[in-house]
DNA sequence: CCTGATGCCATA
DNA sequence: ATGGCATCAGGG
């Protein structure tokens, strides 16, 4: 097989055991060689699990000692491991936990370890740093620098040398003449020091009826130290933190460490000083802004104990926790969760797969959990806490349906008469209207207005349910905002037009600004995509009008039901609070369809319900199991012939009942100047997915700068 | 991933 | 002939 450019074999089975000096041990490591190499124990032998530093080629790198080495190769070209280094081994949970991943992903071993070792100067020996604090001498003759320097330490002793002279803005002379007076002390420290302790005693905030039930479920739960899952549902402001911060304090007393993952970095603070509030000292925080020191201060102490809880972004699912027993995922329906590049993977669903192999307890929270969570907890192998929503909050919009089979849109357009007039009501005493698009670009997706039937393209799943044409009837669907903003502006001449897309705005500090402005009152009317729905607060708002509700109920994005069911009830919320009241129109073809039935009622389970029987119908997630295969190079031509040779020779997934379509151009067809094309395979539930790919992709040699990638549980494909 | 070997082309 | 660069295979 090519290094590692094409699909791993199924990952070999962690065994324990020690190998005494000269013996034979695989090692694995973080190279792309997508299998263990055969190495001699070192002097002192060494342990699986140790990580080692090996000689590769004419490098060294880091490795981890994965087992009995494999014997293939000669005893002659076996080279020593230089060194087993000073950290804490890897712990067979954690590497059954890699292999389970990689397996699961179709990921090679090496690139699942190297997001395990993701802390630099991992092969560094423990760092010593030079700390100050008061000596037993007097001073000598003081100078102003000498006593601001004295009345720093006396205050927060214990600091280094850069912290003395920038704090106390003294020369690093003035520290050493103090030193040699024996005014100050020096002590010798290791560069990375445990946490400060966090303590689950101290009281928590006061609980109202509903939270302290949930909590002390929870409690229960985490205490009984087994894996187990808990849905914990509950609206923003309900009291979700502080119950699963219950979750934490009864982990934390039972000597365990726990994890709460969130979806944006932007999240953290206010989460961090939560825990502050709570348990008295901050936590760890692991995420892609926090640096080299910091990153290897949190790694090295979740090996060694030294920490007893890390808040961050999905990575810190690969920290080397050295006894986990708990993982929190916040807002888990988010998208952010799913890494779509490099290693792909969902981290919701990794923290259960390493919560199940760690013996810990898992708790998802959302306001809006995804169905597939839903789905888990209606089985029963999730449990579900529910907590009421926050007081005051549930006015209802009024929600009607605008059926377009009879509202005679001509071609092009897609602001029908009857909403078009209640946004110019609106426009004319100073609210705001938001005219909600439930998709990106565009959608290969032709419907027919007489009936309101949807034809999808050959090359995805569309249901191709028998039809009957009706010449001039069928429309292509899918406007753009651009196509959309036009034609508001036709509509209302004078109006302020605002156009929320994320690819408009440069940066998210930028889409921040602007956001605030709109609720500031900026805007008459306001366009926008998915992304309009995060939360955010428009008190003037009091209209949305979703252009196309009935995408949502087709296949091609799993999630567009989903924020047109939140968008919906977020009106309500903010309706609310205003005192004006709120309407929700939503155009459809399919007013009579359970799905929209739902979003009009405002009934959530209900709606849940109908998503759920829709997926089951049309053998959809989490009814049915989805893989993409993304093929990318510099030119198009041979992807194109690559997938067309793929889906002709399927047999092994037409052996488990498994189907591919495409190959057709990915959703965004060219990244960095490379072409991208996608295949989507379609299972039924029970088939084993994986192993088939395996089979099917197992062969594939891919020639020069051409990549395949698999993307298990795809999230959307168009 | 990194490195060294290989081969093709452009240039002296 | 020679050097530069792109491509490829190997690494224990």
């Amino acid at each position: 097989m090519g290094a590692g450019r094409g699909i791993p074999a199924r990952a070999a089975t962690v065994s324990a055991g020690f190998f005494e000096a000269g013996a034979r041990a695989g090692v694995l490591t973080a190279e792309p060689l997508g299998r263990v190499l055969d190495y001699r124990a070192p002097e002192g032998g060494c342990f699986t699990g140790a990580f080692v530093e090996v000689p590769l080629g004419p490098r060294r790198v880091v490795g981890v000692v994965w087992g009995p080495g494999e014997g293939q190769i000669a005893p002659a070209k076996l080279r020593d491991v230089a060194r087993v280094l000073d950290v804490a081994p890897m712990r067979p949970e954690m590497m059954a936990f890699l292999e389970r991943a990689a397996d699961y992903t179709l990921t090679p071993l090496s690139a699942m370890l190297r997001l395990a070792t993701r802390a630099p100067g991992l092969a560094d020996p423990p760092g010593m740093r030079r700390l100050y604090r008061p000596g037993e001498a007097e001073p000598g003759r003081m100078t102003p620098a000498r006593e601001r320097v004295l009345a720093l330490i006396e205050e927060m002793p214990d600091l280094t040398m850069a912290e003395i002279t920038e704090m106390a803005g003294a020369g690093a002379s003035v520290v050493k003449g103090l030193v040699a007076q024996g005014a100050l002390a020096e002590v010798e420290r290791p560069r990375d020091m445990p946490f400060p302790p966090l303590d689950p005693a101290r009281a928590g905030a006061a609980l109202a009826p509903a939270q302290a039930a949930a909590a002390a479920a929870l409690r229960e739960t985490v205490a009984a130290g087994r894996y187990a899952t808990t849905l914990l549902k509950g609206v923003t402001g309900s009291g979700k933190t502080e119950v699963y911060l219950e979750a934490v304090a009864e982990c934390l007393s039972a000597g365990r460490q726990a994890l709460v993952l969130l979806p944006e970095i932007a999240l953290t603070a206010e989460f961090v000083a939560r825990v502050e509030a709570r348990f008295g000292a901050r936590p760890a925080e692991w995420h892609s802004g926090a640096t080299m020191t910091e990153r290897r201060r949190i790694w090295r102490m979740a090996g060694a104990g030294g920490l007893q809880l890390v808040v961050g972004a999905r990575s810190a699912l690969f920290l080397p926790f050295r006894e986990l027993g708990l993982i929190v995922v916040d807002e888990e329906h988010d998208g952010s969760y799913k890494q779509e590049d490099g290693v792909i993977y969902h981290a919701r669903d990794m923290a259960v797969l390493r919560a199940s192999l760690a013996g810990a307890a898992v708790v998802l929270a959302s306001a809006t959990p995804s169905l597939e969570t839903w789905a888990n907890a209606e089985a029963g192998k999730y449990a579900r806490l529910d907590l009421p929503e926050r007081f005051g909050s549930a006015v209802l919009p009024e929600m009607a349906a605008i059926d377009l089979r009879t509202e005679d849109l001509p071609a092009g357009r897609w602001i029908s008469p009857a909403l078009a007039a209640e946004v110019t009501r609106r426009v004319e005493s100073g609210e705001q209207a938001l005219l909600f698009l439930n998709r990106r670009g565009f959608a290969p997706v032709t419907l027919c207005r007489a009936c309101g039937h949807q034809i999808g393209c050959d090359d995805c799943d569309a249901r191709m349910v028998e039809h009957r044409f009706q010449a001039g009837r069928l429309a292509p669907l899918g406007p753009g905002v651009e196509r959309l903003a036009e034609e508001a502006e036709a509509l209302w001449p004078g109006a302020r037009l605002a156009v929320l897309s994320s690819d408009l705005f440069a940066s998210a500090r930028a889409l921040k600004a602007r956001l605030a402005e709109i609720a500031a009152g900026g805007a008459d009317v306001v366009i926008g995509t998915q992304l309009v729905a995060k939360g955010h607060n428009f008190p003037l708002l009091t209209l949305v009008g979703v252009i196309d509700a009935d995408l949502g109920l087709q296949g091609s994005d799993l999630r567009a039901a989903e924020r047109t069911f939140q968008l919906v009830r977020q009106v309500a919320g903010r309706a609310g609070r205003a005192e004006r009241p709120g309407a929700a129109l939503v155009q459809t073809h399919q007013p009579d369809h359970p799905v929209i039935r739902a979003i009009l009622s405002g009934d959530e389970e209900g709606f849940w319900r109908a998503q759920a029987a829709e997926r089951q119908g049309a053998g959809m997630p989490p009814y049915g199991r989805l893989a993409g295969i993304i093929l990318s190079g510099p030119e198009v031509a041979p992807l194109f012939d690559l997938g067309n040779r793929l889906a002709r020779e399927a047999g092994a997934l037409a052996a488990v009942g498994a189907k591919v379509f495409g190959p057709a151009p990915a959703p965004v067809a060219r990244i960095r100047g490379r072409h991208r094309v996608r295949l989507l395979v379609k299972a039924p539930k029970g088939a084993p997915l994986q192993e088939a790919l395996r089979g099917w992709l197992g062969g594939v040699r891919l020639k020069g700068q051409m990549r395949l990638a698999v993307d298990v549980d795809p999230q959307s494909f168009y």
